[in-house]
DNA sequence: GATGAATGAGAATTCATTCAT
DNA sequence: CATGAATGAATTCTCATTCAT
């Protein structure tokens, strides 16, 4: 509690702070732009700096995806686990795992749109291999639920539940590349209409 | 079937056939490593021949996309403009895209690739305008379709048709990043299950 | 006079002054080795820094001698206009026109010469039509001056004065080829004599 | 005689004039373009065949130089040799020499301009040193019928020869930039012309 | 924290030249 | 004679990164 405590305390979260701000601006650049084709320069140019500026606050431009990502990951896992720890039955949990994943596009838009478009590339960097760990697990997550839900009989036997994973997985995360917070639909509504869709269908009954 | 007549007919052809070979490795190397994350020297090298011979057949590496996606959308909306000036009611139509997509598919698929994750950023060059025309022009077709069908009583009323128009456009074209045409189910397969998963939904009824 | 005052006076003054700097190099051996035979690298060389780091400092090879020719151009038209304003007869214009370009020859020596060796062929370039420009003006300029001389009676009728402009406008800006600052005759010997020379030939009398 | 003398003979003849018209166009192409600025491509696409074909008449791009400026040399000593030889005063020298100049120009145009630009980047290159030669001949000429003129008492002893020389040197060769075969003033009219100008000045008297 | 000026590796592109056909 | 296809070195330009101030 003396002041230099305070004092630094302040200046670390006013440096944190920062630094999430510098990372929020990256990564609106890195969606729009698609991170090889962005240069560090347009970077710190959104965020009114000069390039080497940037250096203070990162070691480079890969640790800047890295931190991006890796940061909605960790969110987006717990919230995962979460909802699949609950002991809800296949259907429920289908529900909820859409319906956050939704709020998670509606949270980290950027974010999710370079987890989407790079995660290939990066990939192939030992450095990202929490990427490949994340589909893998988004994998099992997925065709556990499906699997289940076929032996419980809610969901349809006759479609190859590999093709409904994939399916289920490119549809809500491209979303995030025309979702806009300020839409005609919420990301509430999304989810909603979308779940419908996917389990009834889109024919008049 | 003279000697001559065999010669000019085969370098005529391998003319063309050079040009073609070139451009398929390039697209190629481009859905998989991503269009500006590839160097002109690794196309070159997927081709077997040095960095600077590409130029003998292209004026840049960003005429060589464009050559690709060119080819592909001249193709693709031949197809889709015989299907739509068939008259056939707004199911067939919808069953017959899809289906004819997933051919394209079939037949495109790197330049699928290259559509699906470049498009938004190669689309801010003037030169590559002819892929917003394209997007425009699929967005009308699939809402004319949807709406039709909802009008005809043949679609659900209950569902935003500009989300359902989003959620077919992104999951079709993105089968292309995981479709193999070796894998498990052919190109036909997957849009059947396809073409149900969407008009039926994934619940057991 | 406080040290801060100065210190930032003194890096504005080397912020604008490496620019001026490097021109200055770049100019110089655009001049001896021609433009177009010039590397980037060679500029860099003569400037001790890295070919790349030119780059900082402007867009392009081209955008450099942009930026030396439009300065030289700027500064010799706010002199002819200045002349050619001061409401002098024919040939006090032809005195001081001829004289204010031995100047501008001894300020601009590089500049000259590259306007001289490739104006032709920049031109061809839109972003030099100022070049063009320019050399319609001094023909005009010229043309005016010998026109209003022969009117006058100061000039010979006998001869063709687009010929003579031609004559006067190359055998100006070509002394640039050899005139050393630190040579025998000065710019000003240079131009008496050049006068002269002109208005009343190389014959005794 | 024989039908095979008569043959090789014929193709020999076509061969040197296949070749005199492709440097024709060689020439006519560096001069407008410059030297390093023009492509053996461009070269090639102004014949009317492929770049590698030019390979087939000449050994590499600055053969093609060397060929066009050596004829024009090699010719134009053999006249100025001819004139300095044939015992004349200083005025008549003068007067013939500037003279057969403005004929070379009409012979030559071409071949002038690239002498005219591109000499002093090229004498850099041993195989040019003849360049060097031509124009240290050429100054010396000059200077020895300028000062003969001057001790006759036929020009003026209060101008220096050298600059006289240069005066000359870089007006009369300049011309070839702007001549015109079919423009209003032919050769010998610009030589008498300009001979006036020089001898007498363009003052009224 | 940020700036201005570089570095240096590597990218795209150019071009003279070669050569089998 | 000419072509088509390459080579490979050089050139222009880009960009992540560094660093003294």
């Amino acid at each position: 509690m003396s002041p230099r405590r305070r004092d630094s305390e302040s200046t670390a979260t006013a440096r944190a702070g920062r630094r999430a701000e510098l990372l929020a601006t990256a990564a609106e650049v890195f969606a729009s732009r698609g991170y090889s084709a962005t240069t560090v320069r347009e970077v710190a140019d959104a965020a009114g700096i000069l390039g080497g500026s940037l250096y203070y606050h990162f070691d480079s431009k890969e640790s800047m995806v890295d931190e991006i990502l890796s940061t909605f990951l960790t969110d987006l896992w717990a919230s995962y686990d979460r909802i699949t720890a609950a002991g809800l039955g296949a259907r429920e949990t289908f529900h909820a795992l859409i319906a956050e994943s939704f709020r998670m596009i509606d949270l980290y838009r950027p974010a999710v749109m370079i987890y989407q478009n790079e995660s290939r590339h990066l990939a192939a960097n030992p450095r990202f291999g929490y990427l490949l760990d994340s589909m893998r697990r988004f994998r099992e997550m997925w065709l556990s639920v499906l699997d289940r839900g076929v032996l419980d009989g809610e969901f349809r036997a006759d479609l190859d539940t590999g093709l409904i994973y994939r399916f289920i997985r490119d549809t809500v995360w491209v979303a995030a590349s025309w979702y806009r917070s300020d839409g005609a639909l919420s990301a509430d509504e999304i989810a909603r209409q979308y779940i419908v869709m996917v389990l009834e269908g889109i024919l008049e009954t």
